[in-house]
DNA sequence: GCGGCGG
């Protein structure tokens, strides 16, 4: 969405979208773009007000992170919050907190060896911080949300299953802010929040099972270094094999059955469903 | 229909 500038190298303009989300705080509006390119993903998070655009880079690693912080900011009291600093890969986002006469914000600002240092900044809202907190269960939603796409170090696993506490455990760790007070153990405590529904979950058509004969075929949508693909996986005891489609190929694949489908037509109509039919993807 | 930032 919100058409990236197109085409010119490095501004990420081909990287695969996979989640996209808007949220409005008071006049701005921010993106939320969960994108992916042969080097990883990362979350794209931008800041637009009629005249101006500013965004930052989140690795997707830091995600969490994220979350954790606008966590602390949201539930802190007013006047015991101080700056943090998150370092994530070879960029450091600093946050902090400051006010006018519009209100209480937060300034989240990237600065990478490479860019310019590029700021977004999240109202407070009028009550209960209210616009952070909107900000925090958007964070809340894409880190769930993410978990439905396959790693690249999933081999073998119903996607459910093991899709579950993968992005807990980041390899970053927090620099104390300016004030050095709290510290990351202070922000990783506040994890009952009430999230809303994610919507998206279960709509994706991730992780579907068809039977036939006696064998099992699991659909599992995945993503890995290389991009998007549909894992189509036979089951058949406890021996797996499996083919890794593309889904640039998806659509020639869907022809090609197509085409057998409809020189076998005799023969498959003979037997109409009578032991080729979907089931539900197995629960959790 | 706001406005912060940093240069």
């Amino acid at each position: 969405m919100e058409g990236n500038s197109g085409g010119t190298g490095g501004g990420g303009g081909n990287d695969v979208e996979l989640l996209c989300k808007t949220l409005q705080v008071e006049h701005k509006l921010f993106y939320f773009d969960l994108k992916e390119n042969p080097r990883g993903r990362y979350l794209k998070i931008s800041e637009k007000t009629s005249a101006t655009r500013s965004t930052i880079i989140v690795p997707f690693d830091g995600i969490s992170w994220f979350l954790d912080l606008f966590n602390y900011y949201v539930n802190s009291d007013k006047q015991d919050v101080f700056s943090k600093e998150l370092q994530l890969d070879s960029k450091v986002f600093y946050f902090d907190v400051g006010e006018n006469r519009r209100g209480r914000f937060l300034k989240v600002s990237e600065a990478s060896v490479s860019r310019n240092r590029s700021t977004i900044i999240v109202p407070a809202g009028s009550a209960r911080d209210e616009g952070w907190a909107a900000f925090r269960n958007i964070l809340a939603e894409i880190n769930e949300a993410s978990r439905l796409f396959i790693l690249p170090n999933q081999q073998n696993s119903e996607a459910s299953e093991r899709l579950v506490g993968l992005s807990d455990d980041v390899g970053a760790g927090f620099i104390s802010g300016h004030s050095s007070q709290p510290t990351a153990s202070d922000l990783t405590v506040d994890r009952t929040i009430d999230l809303p529904p994610p919507d998206e979950i279960g709509n994706l058509g991730v992780s579907k099972v068809i039977r036939a004969d006696q064998k099992r075929f699991f659909f599992d949508l995945g993503s890995n270094n290389r991009g998007h693909f549909l894992r189509i996986s036979e089951v058949a005891g406890s021996d797996r094999s499996s083919i890794i489609l593309p889904l640039s190929g998806l659509k020639q694949f869907y022809e090609m059955v197509g085409h057998f489908v409809e020189i076998t037509k005799d023969r498959i109509e003979g037997m109409a469903g009578a032991n080729v039919r979907t089931v539900d993807p197995p629960q959790r």
